[in-house]
DNA sequence: AGATAAAAGCAAATAATTTGCGTTAGTGGT
DNA sequence: ACCACTAACGCAAATTATTTGCTTTTATCT
């Protein structure tokens, strides 16, 4: 519905009209535009499915971090990172954040299920999805094979690999 | 200048007051203050100095690092990031990141001047600056035992660390 | 049902943004 | 030195967004 829309275009008093409210209930409520985007950019960016299961937990991590890139490359998912980041409240950012951790731990626990080595959630964060939105925010977007590669530096030697 | 005031009140008209030139002046040359903001944080965002050489190489890039993270997490630090990643145009964050990287590159050059091996700026890039870029920028800003930890990371084995 | 408080509507007042048009400053060619 | 020519600026009117005071609705608790 907002994705149709040039970011430009959007404004309040047109959001307003096609939520049957006035303006100023809008203001009143969000202050502005920025941290209305901010709220919507948020909850979409609420994963609504655990990481696929695939073979290995190392295929799975592969995938999801893929895909993890692939979404936050994406022109729309940019558009949200921005939103959540251009205001000056940080709740947002921090469940962004949340969000993704809360995927990789479900990851970590299914390779403790099955007693496989895994890194560590801060590994994680620190070494593959950090250095993939440095890139995203402020160099190019990286491709498949470096996210990959990032993805690989961090899993353990002798793991069973894809 | 700016930095006295609070963001909500910098407005387009009050800056074109302060120039002594006309609101649309600035609205011809710039679309709208977000544009206007991520260029001057760009400019702020300039290193006017080199790294500092205090000892080695290594105690060089953990003191540099170290203020890096300081800066930018710093309220004005912060403020300028936000500045330079609302705006869809990627060109100021790709200048910000370059500042970073020539930066990096010094120390780099200073380390193979003296034969001392040190981390590659690919490394330096992706497990200290976007780890720590990260936390600023999703979750709490680094202290500096963290920045020390992730720093003390890529340094080589038996290297003289301070 | 009645009282109360939080949220929404409405409309006037204020402020920001856009736009058309006339003027000025700077540039290159003769 | 003069004359186009272009790009940028000033000015002011028109448009649009934002704020605000006050009224009305809506939901909740007693």
């Amino acid at each position: 519905m907002l994705a149709v829309m040039d970011r430009a275009e959007v404004t309040i008093p047109l959001i307003a009209q096609r939520a049957n409210v006035t303006p100023s209930t809008i203001y009143r409520r969000w202050g502005d535009l920025q941290d209305l985007l901010a709220d919507v950019a948020a909850s979409r960016l609420q994963p609504e499915t655990e990481p696929a299961e695939t073979g290995s937990v190392y295929e799975d991590l592969q995938a999801w971090v893929e895909q993890y890139a692939d979404e936050m490359s994406s022109g729309a998912g940019r558009e949200m990172i921005r939103d959540i980041l251009s205001v000056p409240d940080t709740a947002n950012a921090e469940k962004c954040s949340g969000y993704t951790q809360q995927q990789l731990r479900v990851l970590i626990a299914r390779a403790q299920e099955r007693g496989e080595p895994f890194p560590t959630l801060t590994e994680l964060m620190d070494y593959v999805i950090s250095p993939i939105m440095y890139r995203i925010l402020f160099e190019q977007p990286p491709n498949a094979e470096c996210v990959r590669g990032l993805t690989s530096r961090v899993i353990p030697e002798g793991a069973v690999k894809s």
